[in-house]
DNA sequence: CAAAATCCTTGACCTAGATCAACAAATGTC
DNA sequence: GACATTTGTTGATCTAGGTCAAGGATTTTG
């Protein structure tokens, strides 16, 4: 439990103008007069499953919450290789303010709706409205410390330790948990198919179904169809994640 | 050549008061009235090589750039594995200003002087002149970018990838070069040791050792001593790290 | 409902990198 | 200048996870 951090991790309720969710993102302390100019920049984008949003260097003109679906960030060697660096999950933000070009493919995992605002215009009231500034430092400094738990998984954990780290991280983001909050009898879908747990493990897919299948066998967890997974007991769990972080909170 | 940045990526000219380096960070476009500020609450401290500066966890209250030496940001399991998660270089910033304490070591890798600013008074100036703010966003974002490379490197790369990668990150950081800027004779000395290089790429120190010795046979580099390398083609090098990518501006 | 995709599991085998171990070279120290 | 320490190299061996391959279970499509 070493964080201690003065960003709000859970949702606020303050909704962004009309938008269907509550953005964990920009709009968290903004008035009336803020939410109303961001609702004139905002416009709402559907995209299939599987679906390439962006590509790595392609222009990026728009940051943009997530409303329902998953998407991933993905950075791809020429020979193909795979690494996801970003999971968003509904409410997540993307976007590189300042920045002209995406870093990575954005990936349309499940059929997804995002809340997009234009970049330019965003900038602008990120210049006259400061607090929207500071809640996205607040924002990129939480996913730098999700991204370093995340190296630290890719560099040194087992494979048993990479599903269950996942498994935990999932269930935490699920249930908008605190580290340590839960215990005792959790559920969880995973929302992501073995290939791409394995994108985000830096595994194979048949290592990660061979490791899933190794935890059930040991009861570490029950799994129902393919993806429905119910874990007994969490603590047990997070002793095979083997570590005691706060697991962060993903890109 | 994926990145297009707006972000100075180059040092600025504007040293910070009577600062002996050029900061990248937070004082790149502040004018005299508010380099005076930061004079008044920066204070210089010297490590010795080996020295933890931070225990992850700890209360942090300052932000800092490293005047002169080598300083990691590390990851350590309860088992001892330990997983680098950043690299401060000469008049790169540390610090995580919002958050009361660090997620990770900080460790002195060489003697280490650090110019450093108490956390409270920074945020004070933070808030009154914007564009430290927006300094400090656009330095996590290339962190991020960084880290993001880095997860590539560290879930998909072989040994050999990861070691070639390392060398040309260090060599771009050293000649502060931007991505596609060399090509030919290019001459570094590596600021690490074998086992500081596998923290760094999630390798062991008699991996990264066979690594240096293989490129070293096959006349990618060329090495004096334990340290001092010789890149003949810095190009063909880039080939050996597997990628195009601009390599990243490490943490 | 048959055919074709997807998605997942499991087995057999292989290899990159880890582990264990010995030693060499450089550096510090009294 | 001998001795200890730190740093790096190389060899022998082991193993976690990758690769290749077959087949099962669902879902999709026509």
């Amino acid at each position: 439990m070493s964080r201690t951090s003065t960003a709000p991790t859970k949702f606020t309720h303050v909704a962004c103008g009309d938008c269907p969710i509550r953005h964990r993102a920009v709009c968290a302390r903004c008035d009336d007069t803020e939410l109303k100019q961001l609702d004139e920049i905002k416009y709402y984008r559907s995209f299939q499953a599987g679906q390439t949003i962006v590509w790595s260097g392609d222009r990026m003109d728009f940051v943009a919450s997530v409303v329902s679906g998953i998407a991933t960030l993905t950075q791809t060697m020429e020979d193909g290789r795979r690494q996801m660096v970003g999971l968003l999950l509904p409410a997540d933000f993307v976007g590189r303010p300042g920045r002209e070009t995406a870093a990575y493919d954005v990936v349309a995992t499940t059929d997804l709706v995002m809340c997009c605002f234009r970049k330019k215009p965003f900038e602008d009231i990120m210049v006259t409205t400061p607090h929207v500034g500071q809640r996205l430092l607040e924002m990129t400094l939480d996913e730098l410390d999700a991204a370093r738990e995340w190296m630290l998984l890719l560099g040194r954990k087992t494979a048993r330790e990479k599903i269950a780290s996942l498994i935990v991280i999932i269930a935490r983001r699920d249930l908008s948990l605190k580290p340590g909050d839960a215990d005792g009898r959790v559920v969880v879908d995973l929302p992501l198919t073995r290939e791409a747990m394995s994108e985000y493990l830096g595994l194979t897919l048949e290592t990660v179904s061979r490791q899933i299948s190794a935890l059930r066998k040991d009861g570490i967890i029950q799994i129902e169809g393919k993806r429905h997974i119910t874990i007994p007991d969490f603590d047990r769990l997070i002793e095979e994640a083997g570590d005691d972080s706060d697991g962060g909170f993903l890109a």
